[in-house]
DNA sequence: CGGGTGATTGTTACA
DNA sequence: TGTAACAATCACCCG
C-alpha cells in the first residue's frame, strides 16, 4: 500500500534523490567502524515481542520531525530522506544548546515513558507461561498505567529553561 | 507486492 | 569504557 503512493512523480523527482551516486546499497560508515553492522536492520529481533518498546526519538529526532515538515515545505521538490537528514543534521549542529533544550526536554520525557514501557515489557517477559490469564491481567494493569501516565505526560509542556548562556557557540 | 536502503544524530543497553 | 545498533521518514528499486 504505501508503495503505491511512491509512483507519483516518480523519476522526475529522481533528480532530487541523492546527488551522490552511491545510492546503491552501500554502507555509510562501514569503514569507520570495524565490523559495522550499523545498517542492515533486517531481522531486527529474532522474535517479535507483542509490545516491544521502541527506543524513543532522541532530541535530534524530535527536532528532525519538525524540521522535516519545514524542510519539505520549503523544498517540496526534495523528497529524499537523506536530504532532510543532512540538512537537519547540519542545522542541528548549528543550533545552540539553548535551542536544543526544548527538544532535549521532550526527548527526556520520551525517555521517561520509554522506561515505563520497559517496565511493562519487562513484566511481560517475566510472565510465566502458565499465567496466560495472569499475563492478560497484567496487561490491563499496564494499560491503565500507561493511560494515566500518558495523560500526565501530555500536560507537562516543558519549559525548563536554560540559563547557561555563556558558552553557546554559534556563529 | 513488499521489503530494504539511503542519511542524520542521539540514546540506550550490553560486555 | 566503548561499541553496536536502532529510532523516523519517504521515495525508489530489486526480486
Amino acid at each position: 500500500m504505501k508503495t503505491t503512493k511512491g509512483k507519483g512523480p516518480a523519476r522526475s523527482s529522481r533528480e532530487a534523490l541523492k546527488p551522490a551516486d552511491d545510492r546503491m546499497v552501500g554502507k555509510r560508515k562501514a569503514a569507520a567502524r570495524p565490523e559495522s553492522k550499523r545498517k542492515v536492520k533486517k531481522d531486527k529481533q529474532a522474535k517479535k515481542d507483542p509490545n516491544k518498546p521502541k527506543r524513543p526519538p532522541s532530541a535530534f529526532f524530535v527536532f528532525l520531525e519538525e524540521f522535516r515538515k519545514t524542510f519539505k515545505k520549503e523544498n517540496p521538490n526534495i523528497k529524499a530522506v537523506s536530504a532532510v537528514g543532512k540538512a537537519g543534521g547540519e542545522k542541528w549542529k548549528s543550533m545552540s544548546q539553548a535551542e536544543k533544550a526544548p527538544y532535549e526536554a521532550k526527548a527526556a520525557k520520551k525517555k521517561t515513558e520509554y522506561e515505563k514501557l520497559m517496565n511493562a515489557y519487562n513484566k511481560k517477559q517475566s510472565v510465566d507461561e502458565d499465567g496466560d490469564e495472569e499475563s492478560e491481567r497484567s496487561k490491563s494493569e499496564v494499560n491503565d498505567e500507561d493511560e494515566a501516565s500518558a495523560e500526565e505526560a501530555q500536560e507537562d509542556e516543558e519549559e525548563e529553561e536554560e540559563d547557561d548562556d555563556d558558552d553557546d557557540d554559534e556563529d
